[in-house]
DNA sequence: AGCACGCCGACT
DNA sequence: GTCGGCGTGCTC
């Protein structure tokens, strides 16, 4: 199995003394193509020798034991099968990169080769550039002569033997070491002390590091030269000069990136309601191997989880706990940490590359530091040998599918595959489960516990809702607040309480449009209005990251009547500012939270109390636990209910119930209050009396009327290219081969409200599966069909995105 | 995916 | 005229 895009295995030949070695799972590495070599994995080894072709040897074993286990080689084959994707992207998106060696050409100068002269212009360059490096990269190569097409010249070069090349694979990895020092073996003596103190007499710092040293050496452990560096207060440079001196020598041991210190406190007594739905999951499980926990916000799932792990733990077997991939960077991992201590292995995106592959040869050994996995959806790939348990929390969140690249997997639905192939239980969690989820648990073809008492018996938030329509005729609107907003707010400020507004849109303002003649900026690759930026005085993309400074005069018309439409969260926190200059105010979106710690840093800002009103986007909604706030705003509710998507009243919902969720989580009942222009809609009237089960009765009527998911199945197909006529003969192609083949279920095609994106055209069809028709029979065809769609020569170039249940 | 081979436009 | 563009086909 190659880590490229290509349906198919290939066949390498091994010798008897590598037959006898290898293993399935095991990775070597092949030359594939004519100069390439890929870390392939062995998928299956057999005898049937091709006749058709000749099987090259493999290059080299990579491994002494299997990395990958069959459990995973058949989850990740259900992968690729269900969603539609070649095995290769499974196992490339499923391996931390570190262990997908990847062979580079690097180009050596021939020492021998003396007559510069038949060298012509480019090949001269090279040749030069070698006098000065030993070796060259062909992207090095590409840099010095920047052009695309290097390897003639290469090639040509190596005709005329003044180079030569080689294909070497690094090893990524590796270990993190630590410097130790130890005293150089010349002074064991015991009287060597003596005179060694004497001869640094005159070299103070040094002496004091000896000493220091000394000191240390009682405890008989290793000593870092780091730890004596601190310690005696010397620099780095006076370790060296002793260890040149031979007085000291450094040596260096391996040790763990990933390690949890601090303390680990017992498991938490449940209240007799979590006691209550842990009987219950425990007894569904009997039945059922999925289930579903509806468990409302602040009501303590956590503990339960916690103690279902524990047992599961006592049992000898691994739990695997999934998490949204934003939440992962907050408490839920410290409370988890609390209980489990040094159990626990997290895994996510913001790990390098080297702790990713700690931890994959954690769980691969079973070590007991990764008994629990917490991690993102790609944690769902780790070589689990025995899982007992999956814990699916926030259930609902759609960043469990992944959208791009290939695998388009949803990690819930793909857990609950693998927990079946482990035999092992599945938990789904949440306080707004997706419909799919509550439907499957209706049917009772999940287990299904609800927990509806808050923890501490706190009430859930009173939700208002303020009609801005209303408000903004009688002109009690002050910029974006309603006045009614701002005397909760003053309210919440004088108890000396916290306040969380969430305005789902970043930016300072959406659209600048041009007061004189209506023309808004483009972006120049996409489709879309540039959004300002207020803090850097520039207009930007959200859709290719595209910037360029705010201009002052309109592109089209010349005058200087440029002016802002819509509002964003950067504007809130400008006029919070005016508003409340009092207080502190701070901001949480994509633009304040990038970097490994940026947004743990105003979380903890928060958390500490040094922000009093936390203006956010919708990663405010994700598993935080505030104690202290009391009250949630919601600026502007219909920008989530006019969404295009037939989903988008069920993530409203959820949305908003779980932002509201943050409001007053112990002791006090908290506020919320939404603003909306339209307080009479179905979603918010069933979100401000947090009415789970006439919000699921009604969407799931619209779904049946509209043929949507849960009844029926979506698979989405999409055509990219840079020409539009391309891919809108393209898909008016594949739209009739569908039509022919599955009639009116077929949709489309249209143009995605972003028509173009980073200059790539973009169009949609979608084929809805009738509950009754058969999955498997439907993709051959539309594999089919993409087979032919490619058959024709002027398809081919355009991009084929396939993506099953693609929401 | 990457890489080589093969056919057409804009430059020394 | 060639250099360099990308379309086409193949990789065990």
């Amino acid at each position: 199995m190659l880590p490229i895009p290509i349906q198919k295995t290939f066949t390498y030949s091994i010798n008897e003394e590598e037959y006898n070695f290898l293993k399935e799972g095991m990775r070597v590495a092949v030359s594939f193509g004519k100069s390439k070599i890929y870390t392939a994995l062995v998928y299956k080894i057999h005898n049937n020798e091709p006749t058709l072709y000749e099987a090259k040897e493999i290059h080299q074993i990579l491994d002494e034991f299997p990395i990958v286990n069959k459990i995973q080689l058949k989850h990740w084959q259900w992968i690729a099968e269900y969603y539609m994707c070649a095995l290769g992207d499974v196992y490339r998106a499923s391996l931390p990169s570190a262990f997908l060696l990847e062979s580079e050409t690097i180009i050596y100068k021939n020492e021998s080769f003396t007559d510069e002269s038949v060298l012509i212009d480019d090949e001269f360059l090279i040749f030069e550039a070698l006098q000065h490096q030993s070796q060259l990269t062909i992207h090095q190569i590409v840099d010095i002569l920047d052009r695309k097409k290097v390897m003639p010249i290469v090639n040509s070069l190596l005709k005329k033997s003044a180079i030569y090349i080689k294909e070497e694979i690094y090893e990524t990895y590796k270990p993190k070491l630590v410097k130790y020092v130890k005293l150089h073996s010349d002074y064991n003596a015991d009287d060597s002390l003596n005179t060694l103190l004497e001869e640094l007499s005159r070299a103070k710092k040094q002496r004091e590091a000896i000493l220091t040293y000394f000191q240390l050496s009682t405890s008989k452990k290793p000593i870092k030269a780091k730890e004596l560096e601190t310690k005696s207060n010397v620099s780095s440079a006076i370790l060296n000069s002793l260890v040149d001196k031979n007085i000291l020598e450094f040596y260096h041991l391996k040790t763990d990136r990933i390690h949890f210190k601090g303390d680990t406190n017992s498991l938490k007594k449940l209240n007799e309601f979590q006691e209550k739905a842990l009987i219950e999951i425990k007894d569904a499980f009997l039945q059922k191997d999925v289930t579903l926990l509806h468990g409302i916000t602040s009501s303590g799932k956590t503990e339960v989880y916690t103690k279902l792990i524990q047992e599961i733990l006592d049992k000898g077997q691994q739990v695997l706990f999934l998490l949204p991939e934003i939440a992962l960077t907050t408490q839920i991992i410290t409370r988890l940490q609390a209980y489990f201590g040094k159990q626990i292995s997290v895994f996510h995106s913001k790990y390098s590359m080297n702790e990713r592959v700690e931890v994959w040869n954690n769980v691969l050994e079973n070590k007991s530091k990764a008994q629990i996995i917490l991690g993102a959806r790609s944690s769902l790939f780790l070589p689990f040998s025995n899982l007992g348990l999956i814990v699916v929390d926030e259930e609902h969140e759609t960043s469990y599918k992944q959208f791009e690249p290939n695998p388009r997997y949803n990690a819930r639905d793909a857990a609950i595959v693998l927990a079946k192939m482990h035999q092992a239980k599945i938990l789904l969690g949440s306080a707004t489960p997706s419909l799919e989820s509550f439907f499957n648990a209706q049917q009772n073809k999940y287990g299904f516990v609800e927990l509806n008492r808050r923890f501490g018996n706190v009430q859930l938030p009173k939700i208002e809702l303020i009609d801005i329509k209303e408000k903004h005729r009688k002109k009690e609107m002050k910029g974006h607040f309603s006045d009614r907003l701002l005397v909760l707010i003053q309210e919440a400020l004088d108890e000396k309480e916290q306040i969380i507004l969430f305005q789902n849109r970043r930016g300072f303002s959406p659209i600048v449009e041009c007061k004189t003649c209506g023309v808004s900026p483009q972006c120049p690759n996409c489709d879309v209005s540039l959004t300002y930026h207020k803090y850097k005085n520039e207009l930007r993309c959200h859709y290719c990251n595209y910037q360029r400074a705010m201009p002052n005069n309109c592109s089209a018309c010349g005058s200087n009547t440029l002016d802002t439409k819509g509002f964003g969260t950067e504007q809130i926190e400008l006029e919070l500012k005016e508003l409340f200059p009092d207080y502190s105010i701070g901001r949480m979106d994509l633009d304040t939270t990038r970097g490994k710690f940026g947004y743990q840093k105003i979380i903890g800002a928060f958390e500490a109390r040094e922000i009093d009103i936390l203006v956010g986007t919708q990663m405010l909604s994700k598993g935080l636990d505030f104690d202290n706030v009391s009250l949630v705003g919601i600026l502007n509710a219909d920008t989530m209910l006019n969404f295009p998507d037939f989903r988008a009243h069920e993530r409203a919902y959820q949305l908003m119930v779980q932002v509201s969720g943050r409001a007053g989580r112990s002791k006090k009942q908290g506020n919320v209050a939404i603003q909306t222009y339209n307080p009479y809609h179905q979603i918010l009237q069933q979100v401000s009396t947090t009415d789970y089960q006439a919000m699921f009765k009604e969407q799931l009527q619209e779904r049946w009327q509209f043929k949507y998911p849960p009844y029926y199945r979506l698979i989405k197909i999409t055509l990219k290219h840079r020409d539009y006529t391309k891919v809108d003969s393209g898909i008016n192609w594949l739209f009739k081969a569908l039509y022919n083949s599955f009639g009116e279920h077929v949709l489309g095609p249209t143009a995605p409200a972003v028509a173009r994106i980073r200059n790539q055209y973009i169009k949609n069809v979608v084929i809805k599966i009738p509950p009754k028709q058969s999955l498997a029979n439907t993709k051959n065809q539309i594999q089919k069909i993409k087979n032919t769609f490619e058959a024709v020569k002027e398809f081919r170039p355009i991009r084929f995105i396939i993506d099953v249940d693609a929401y």
